[in-house]
DNA sequence: CCTTGACCTTCCACTAACTGGAAGCGTCAT
DNA sequence: ATGACGCTTCCAGTTAGTGGAAGGTCAAGG
């Protein structure tokens, strides 16, 4: 049997429960993502619907979603009305922004690969990775797509 | 024949010339990793040299070395007395942070296409996504490796 | 009662790599 | 000389926290 009167946690039980540490957990309440209760001396009091979503934020950001995702989330998770629909089309959205990133990250690491590959790495100067990056084409802000 | 009293580029010129925008190109002078001379109205003025410096960095970056790495690369390309070992170093440990980066973003990847995929996105309410984030495992602060 | 140590509080500063914008000269063509 | 640019500096904001200082609180032990 638990206590009839819950009392809650305090950040540091709250830390523990979500897995965030308790300095994020107090940036989550500055910027407005919690707003937990707090006992006569000031403490932080959390309770399993602050937990909950504690470790929900957890989860989410371990997805890669942005707080600005987190906080829409969040605001459809508590919409008892949302459409599923919202819900999908952000993280449908995040998809399609990790699967650009990992391309961008694959086409950097063909180069790179490329350049370790072609230097002897011995104790001689010569080196094609300085050559290359000394007269190879500019890729940034030549060629990368705007947004 | 070119002029035989090069002048040097202004920062816009030089901007257009290295593919770097010219508020990039301040900044890499703040943080000092080029050093141009000034005209005598206070502009900077860029000549080969620098230009070269720059294209360097665009292209560095733009392969994802950090600022850092392009300070410790450019020191390499001013000392003719390197060893091809250095460079190769400082690429090949680039490399690895690429890789691991690219394989938690394809574990990210393959996490959030299972929740779209699981939902239907119609008007109804129910979502799997939520629930996912609700419910499902503490991944960040909890799993992943300490460095 | 007092101290010690582990918590908790707030607030400020710092990180990476820029980017945007304001205020104020310089230069050039009309 | 007037306007349109281009250049200068400096300040602020971006992301998502993290580190640390200064100080209040609480439970246990002496």
């Amino acid at each position: 049997m638990t206590n009839a009167m819950e009392t809650g946690m305090n950040i540091g039980q709250a830390a523990k429960a979500s897995g965030l540490p308790a300095k994020t957990i107090r940036y989550y309440e500055d910027i407005g993502l919690i707003a937990p209760k707090r006992d006569s001396n000031g403490y932080r009091s959390f309770r399993e619907g602050e937990i909950h979503r504690l470790a929900f934020l957890n989860r989410a950001r371990g997805l890669g979603f942005s707080i600005e995702d987190c906080r829409a989330l969040l605001g459809l998770y508590d919409d008892a009305s949302r459409a599923s629909e919202d819900v999908r089309r952000l993280a449908a959205e995040h998809l399609d922004r990790i699967d650009a990133r990992i391309a961008e990250l694959q086409e950097m690491r063909a180069t790179v690969a490329g350049l370790v590959d072609s230097c002897a790495g011995d104790g001689r100067p010569d080196c094609p990775i300085l050559d290359d990056l000394a007269t190879g084409p500019l890729s940034r802000h030549a060629t990368r797509s705007r947004r």
